[in-house]
DNA sequence: TATGATATTGACATTGATGTCAATTAATAT
DNA sequence: ATATTAATTGACATCAATGTCAATATCATA
């Protein structure tokens, strides 16, 4: 494909390759766009899918753009676990925010708990942050779970007080809160295989969801059912 | 292209280290001493810590003797799952034997089974094996979580029984066991940062597991303590 | 002691990945 | 149009890791 040329560092003369034209984006939008293709990569393929050269191929650049926008491999990787940091803090709070609006569910933000960790890989991700020992640098995790637990003590009290029950305690709350994190995350790693094999029906991931938040919902409201989504 | 040099002889004017002795082991230990080197850097610093020179340097031995007795990299790999698949097996299925035999603490169980994952860094082990792809090759997770789900209701049918209660559904006792499997799993990877934050003490992952052990104690014998391990 | 088998090693080859740089070219401002 | 800015690129430098190989040292055995 390629044609060698005479390693002449200026050669004026054009070659006659067409030379298919150089395509050029603002900084901003490129960014992006490699940060989608790492993003991908290390979803599909994990930590060592990270390759600026194939990254770079994947949206077909060159792979010195990459370094032009990043200044490093490392670079890449943290700006890739900015954004994803960013964006799981930005969809977990927002479960609570809708339902601290209407009505509870357990089932609801159970529900997107486990779909934003299944989501593009984002438990994947985390997993792999934790790993290789980066949650040092940027600790989401842990703040994450104690806001995430405040939110959920003020619906878990208002629900207690509607149904005439005592209020729960904070670390109950927050346990439940870390149960729901953990096996969400253990869910989104291993859950594909642990359900392949033995439960029955394509849908056995989303029955144990089911099961779960009727699991949570009778413990905490007895009398109720949890509404199904 | 390739010309054959003659081959150099060392300078024997720079003989200056003493050369310490060599030493030299039966194959089946050097292997042993080799796997547990690179298990060792693979749960300190993840997939990439296991490198040849590294784990050479560690143990003392030179690279070379690594490929020699396990062919390549991946053959290291591969005999390093297998070994850990063998053992993270092995202690599973023992946690059953023995609350089989006695009596049944949901404690117990769960304590060892979070104790396995914890351990040695097998789960961070197992969650690069997933994150990887390698289930695909090894796939223990699967008959694994269905053979302790059989045992596990077994007991369960037999406690029920003697409670007086009616028996549990199996889907039931295989989704308790898949929310062990994952909570455990999420617990090993993440856990730690989780609780840090926000759990008092020092003891808060202990004080969860035991949350966690009293709730499903709870959901499946109203009436009973579980027993405080 | 001598010998055979094999664990071990140093030197080197090879491959693949990140990073550098000067040159090029698309978009934008003047 | 011309100049300017900055995104993009090809060629190359560099480095690190795996793998190869002939030579060497150690253990077991005759």
């Amino acid at each position: 494909m390629e044609h060698d040329l005479p390693n002449l560092q200026t050669d004026p003369a054009k070659a006659a390759a067409p030379a298919a034209k150089r395509s050029r984006r603002p900084a901003e939008q490129a960014r992006r766009l490699i940060l989608d293709a790492a993003e991908k990569r290390l979803a599909e393929q994990g930590p060592e899918g990270i390759r600026l050269q194939d990254i770079a191929r994947d949206i077909g650049i060159s792979h010195p753009a990459i370094l032009h926008h990043f200044e490093s491999r490392e670079g890449l990787v943290r700006a890739l676990i900015e954004r994803a940091s960013q964006q799981l803090r930005d969809t977990l709070l927002n479960a609570f925010e809708v339902t601290a609006a209407g009505q509870f569910g357990a089932s609801d933000v159970i529900s997107k708990v486990f779909e934003a960790l299944s989501d593009r890989g984002t438990a994947r991700l985390w997993s792999w942050l934790h790993l290789t020992g980066r949650e040092l640098e940027h600790d989401v995790s842990t703040h994450l779970v104690g806001e995430m637990s405040e939110r959920l003590h003020s619906l878990r009290i208002l629900q207690a007080r509607e149904a005439g029950l005592p209020e729960p305690e904070w670390e109950d709350t927050l346990f439940t809160a870390i149960l729901v994190a953990s096996t969400a995350f253990g869910d989104a790693i291993i859950g594909q295989r642990l359900t392949a094999g033995s439960v029955e029906g394509a849908d056995g991931r989303a029955r144990f969801r089911r099961w779960f938040a009727k699991l949570l919902m009778e413990r905490n409201f007895p009398g109720r059912q949890p509404r199904v989504g």
